[in-house]
DNA sequence: ATTGTTAAAACAATCGGTTGCATAAATATA
DNA sequence: TATATTTATGCAACCGATTGTTTTAACAAT
């Protein structure tokens, strides 16, 4: 209840007789105070207590050292993984980090959004959330020369920073990876579409079917809004009940092609002799399932270090945040047994 | 590079001939100005684009409405989800969160701290690393009556709030379980001993043992440090290779327990046949391996609603930071096939 | 001794809200 | 009509740092 005072820069310049101005000079090291002052407010400083107060600095300099996150949900591998490559290298600069989920609802993004304006944060690394079509939201940090760095679920058509994969490359390869496995029958469980990941990937596919001599059968392509284990469930056992069933699966998710895999076995058919499976994301689960999912991965931390970094270096050299500027990252296809007709995988 | 002027509680003022205490206390709904002057002012501020500046408020009260959260590491499914209750619950009080990673280091987690004492939060949720034994660093907050909620990794000797699960009575029934199945020589990989959460598992284990006329043999007991994947397979080699090797194990993590699931698979010992595995956390990959891992549950979205709630009722009713309100959640037991040696599991 | 130059430190305004207290206006009471 | 009471608004200090602009002091040059 009774707290103790909190020792203040007046503090400081009374204790010491200079004035407040020279004690924050001091403290931020300024070329203009004697050596031996600057010695003296120091040691002084951290004897008694003092810690600077970042919301006063903060209000001053009109600008925070916060970073904000925008993310659908915090408790996912890849988004968990990306927010902590944030943070490494956010707190490394001396910055803070503030997360916000959506929770995939867009009324509670554009609130976020809001919340996070408030806070006057010096930028913005955002993951679309599966509901969100309009970026308007998104406007006032632009006015203020906030940066904003997308990351992953990107808008089709915001001018600012993005850091993204080959969607399309991904697909592409992943389809095709199939194909060399001798797969001639390929489904695809294809994820929301207004989502440039889930369509590029699907593009991706697509194509590599048909570079590679392959039909293009629509009644293969399942659009999942969800990419979820029941969904992946229900999708599989419709595909392998079908007259004509797909000998192999490219699943833009690794929760649904890990569903498949399951499904498949319970049927007895047989992963992946008799269905390929390859998936997206590269989560824990992939390497414990059985046998093993083959699939795509994501540099998360990675991209995340590089959105902070995109983030500092904006103010640094203070650029203008109204442009495009697309970081594009290499995927790895990781091949598992689940795909491996071919060649047995140890 | 040229911003558009921020529009201030001054501006409107100027525009509404109000003085800018009027617009401050409209804008707060405050009772004591008219209700048409606050419309007035509401429907002003919003048409002008208004946004408050949640730092200068915070600067004033002297209190940010921000909560900080440190832990070892985003990515795990136990924190992430944490977070993301402490993330729901924050948000819909109106306040932020700041989060901060320690990467197990201590240094980390003493910089971490003093960052976020800087920022001025309002209260603090922590989970403690690996290497933390001193708890000199939480005190300023204390000082401050800043309150601090340890979650699952706890002091022993730091009167705060805490939100824990019943670590002791998990493991003794996560044991006992094991030996209802039919197990009788019980193996344990404990974690790290100088935390709570694994030395209470492993009280917990030896006293089920005992309590049921069994052995406690201490090269059954392993300590690992780090309880990963290449630890648990080396650990349960060990194990299987004894002369005389166990038939059962309960592992504090899933981690390793999925390790070891694949490790006796591999070497030919049938699970749970003759190796009946018991996990801690409920991890996705628990639900994945197979046979299905048997493991204890944490709640942990609800472990970080309720620890934010106690951050959130700290303020409202004023009290003290210095004192110890233990919150302790139920663990669920969830027998899958990795455990059911008696009975078949779907 | 006088002026010029430089280094070091102080002054004072500023950032954008919040709030105790004073004041003014409106209404009620005598 | 004069006074008491209530309601609505304004005044001004404050939160704790930062920084452009003096001011003062110290020393050098003439």
């Amino acid at each position: 209840m009774k707290k103790k005072k909190e020792v203040t820069i007046y503090d400081l310049a009374e204790t010491l007789k200079y004035s407040p101005s020279t004690i924050s000079r001091a403290l931020n090291n300024h070329k203009s105070i004697s050596q031996k002052a600057t010695k003296e407010i120091q040691a002084t400083a951290r004897k008694m207590g003092y810690r600077p107060n970042s919301i006063a600095a903060s209000l001053r300099n009109k600008k925070s050292k916060s970073i904000g996150i925008m993310i659908a949900r915090i408790n996912r591998p890849f988004v968990s993984t990306l927010i902590s490559g944030i943070e490494n290298a956010a707190r490394k600069a001396g910055h803070n980090v503030l997360i916000s989920q959506s929770n995939d609802l867009y009324a509670n993004e554009v609130s976020n959004a809001k919340a996070l304006y408030d806070s006057r944060i010096c930028g913005l690394i955002v993951s679309l959330g599966m509901e969100t079509k309009s970026t308007e939201h998104f406007k006032p940090f632009l006015e203020q020369n906030i940066p904003i760095v997308f990351v992953d679920r990107v808008p089709e058509d915001f001018n600012s920073y993005r850091v993204i994969i080959d969607n399309y490359s991904a697909g592409y390869r992943a389809t095709k990876h199939l194909i060399e496995q001798g797969c001639e029958r390929i489904a695809h469980f294809a994820g929301a579409q207004h989502l440039n990941v889930y369509n590029l990937r699907k593009k991706g596919y697509v194509d590599a079917l048909i570079d590679h001599g392959l039909k293009v059968d629509e009644s293969l392509i399942i659009d999942l809004e969800t990419m979820g284990f029941e969904e992946g469930k229900k999708s599989t056992k419709m595909l392998l009940e079908m007259d004509n069933p797909p000998d192999g699966l490219f699943s833009s998710n690794d929760t649904a092609a890990v569903s498949a895999i399951l499904t498949a076995k319970e049927k007895g058919v047989k992963v992946p002799e008799e269905f390929a499976v390859i998936g997206f994301n590269d989560d824990p689960i992939a390497s414990i399932v059985e046998p093993a999912l083959s699939t795509v991965s994501h540099p998360a931390m990675k991209m995340g270090e590089i959105s902070t970094q995109r983030i500092l270096d904006h103010s640094t050299r203070n650029l203008d945040a109204n442009i495009a500027e697309i970081t594009m990252l290499d995927t790895q296809i990781i091949v598992r047994a689940s795909s491996s007709k071919k060649s047995a995988i140890k």
